[in-house]
DNA sequence: GAATAATTGTTCTAATTAGAACATGATAAT
DNA sequence: ATTATCATGTTCTAATTAGAACAATTATTC
C-alpha cells in the first residue's frame, strides 16, 4: 500500500462496502426503469397501506428535501400517489397505486433474493454479529456528534 | 419495529452507519468552506508530490466523471492544480498548490483526531475485527457481481 | 385566547453521483 | 505500418443529496 493513513482504513472500508453494495443492488433495480432510491420507496411502501412522508423519510434514510423529489417522480410514472391526511393538515400521505402494486408484488421477492444472495457464506449469527458491529459505531458517531444519550438535560 | 424486513436489516445497517459518519465528518470539514470530496481530494494528495486522475479516483473512491469537477472546483479555489503528463499524453497529473499544501497541514492534524475520536472506547482489535468484517462483505459482494476472483477464465 | 414555538412538507441552490458518449492518445494484432 | 482495440479524462444528462429558507398548520405557553 502506498498511502498512508488518511481516513482510518476501516471508514475507508465503510465507504467501500456502502459503494460497492448500492451497485450491486442498483443493477437489478434499473432493469425496472426504477433508481434504487425510488425501489427503496417502493418496497417500504409495500408492506403498508400509505404512510405519512415524515415516516417514509425515516424508513428510507432519505432526507425530506430529497424526499418530495423521488415520491415526485414516483407519482410521474404511476406508482405512488399522495393524499392529504385527514388527521393533520401539514401531512401527506404516500401509498402505491395499483400499478405500483403490482410493481412490488413483481419483482420483491427476486430483490430479496438477490440482495440475500450476498449472506450464502455466513453463519446466522455473523450476520447478527456484524450488524451489532455496525449499531455499536453508528451509536459511538452519534455520541461524538453529540446526539449521545441526552440525559437529564439539568439547566439549572 | 413496524417494519418488515426489506432490505437484510444489516445492510440497512451499514446504509445508516455511513450515512451518519459523512454528516459527522463533513461538519468538520465545512467550517473550511470545503466539501468533503474536496477535502477527500486535498488528504489524499496532501501525502504525495502529485498523482495521476485515475489513481486519485481509485484512493478517494470517486468515479472520472465526477472527479473531473471536483478537481475544477479545487482547481477555481486555487488549492490544487492540473499538469499534463510527460509520460503519457492522455493523462493528467492533480497535485497541491502551496495554498493547498497550506490548508493540508494546517487542518488535517485536526480532522484526524476529530475522526479517531469515534474510536475512543474500542480495543485496536476490535476495530482490525471490523474493518475484516467489511472487506469479508465487500469482497462477497463483489463475486456476486461477477467481479470474483476472476480465476482462470478457462472458456470452453 | 393570543403570541410564540415547533412540525410538516415544498422549493431552491450548489454539489455530487453514475452512466453514457465522446475525443484523444497509447497499445496490440496482424 | 495500419488497423483495431484499449485507456485516460472531459462533457453531458437525469437524479440524488444536504442544507437553508419558506408557507402552512399544529402545539405550547403565558
Amino acid at each position: 500500500m502506498t498511502s498512508v493513513l488518511t481516513f482510518p482504513t476501516v471508514l475507508r472500508e465503510l465507504l467501500r462496502t456502502h459503494q460497492t453494495f448500492l451497485s450491486y443492488a442498483a443493477r437489478h433495480v434499473h432493469a425496472l426503469d426504477l433508481t434504487l432510491p425510488q425501489y427503496d420507496v417502493i418496497i417500504t411502501l409495500g408492506n403498508s397501506n400509505g404512510m405519512q412522508t415524515k415516516k417514509l423519510g425515516e424508513e428510507t434514510l432519505i432526507t425530506k428535501g430529497t424526499l418530495t423529489g423521488v415520491v415526485s417522480r414516483l407519482e410521474d410514472k404511476g406508482l405512488v400517489e399522495r393524499l392529504a391526511s385527514k388527521k393533520d393538515g401539514r401531512s401527506q400521505i404516500v401509498r402505491l397505486t395499483e400499478a405500483g402494486r403490482a410493481v412490488y408484488e413483481q419483482t420483491f421477492p427476486e430483490h430479496l433474493r438477490h440482495i440475500n444472495q450476498l449472506f450464502n457464506d455466513y453463519a446466522p449469527e455473523e450476520v447478527s454479529k456484524l450488524e451489532a458491529d455496525l449499531v455499536r459505531l453508528h451509536q459511538a458517531i452519534m455520541i461524538a456528534r453529540g446526539d449521545g444519550v441526552e440525559e437529564n438535560a439539568d439547566e439549572f
